[in-house]
DNA sequence: AAGCGTAATGTTTGGCAGGATATAACGAAA
DNA sequence: TTTCGTTATATCCTGCCAAACATTACGCTT
């Protein structure tokens, strides 16, 4: 066995560019679990400026929106993940999978 | 057709961390190509500082070392790529081919 | 009307990877 | 012994991006 293995990372890109990567998608399935952006964020020791971005340039590159999000109203408001979110969340987690396997594989081929 | 795809980066891990990446093995092939480490480095407009360090990885985590240097001398000195950088770089090559080849086909199949 | 916790957004701060700069060591060739 | 362009290495500088901080808007509840 070597001592060298194959490693990447992969993200799906949309029209102003990353679309979907990891740290996105663990985001949408917090916002899925605590109901609020800033929830989601403080859960994963991420600033709710950098959450509140991600959401939005996730939102503005797809055709209905992963987040709906209420400001104001009873508790501040929140966010939920749409019905396209979680297609989202599962089209990434699929591709991602696969891309596991395949460096998975790969890292055996390797000849050094 | 989608608007997304899939896109990614591949590297080879060693010991320390990276060992081969893209613009790693840019640089062993430019070395190869000038003779030179600082040659090759101003020939893709990166530091030689940069392009020393990167050389410098490579050869602590590779048994054989990828490139050899001369200091001093004829023209200063020189460095050239060794057998085992020439495998490394058709190694990682070859790695890439068939990430490029995944991630392409993969994209077809993204389902949103 | 006041309070609450959230969304929304602007401004400032800080960390650090990489670039720029500087200098020494090196050794063949002239 | 001088010259030359390289390797080798330390130190300073800078640009960028994320974090931190600050503030406003919002609307239900009481």
């Amino acid at each position: 066995m070597s001592n060298y293995r194959l490693r990447g990372r992969l993200w799906i890109e949309g029209p102003e560019g990353t679309f979907l990567g990891y740290g996105r998608v663990v985001l949408l399935e917090r916002i899925r679990e605590h109901g609020s952006i800033s929830a989601a964020a403080r859960s994963m020791e991420m600033s709710y400026r950098h959450a509140w971005k991600l959401v939005d340039s996730m939102n503005r590159q797809s055709l209905q929106p992963v987040v709906e999000k209420v400001t104001g109203g009873k508790g501040g408001g929140g966010a939920k993940l749409t019905d396209s979110g979680e297609k989202a969340v599962d089209c990434f987690w699929s591709a991602y999978r696969d891309y596991k396997t395949f460096l998975s594989e790969r890292s055996q081929q390797l000849e050094l």
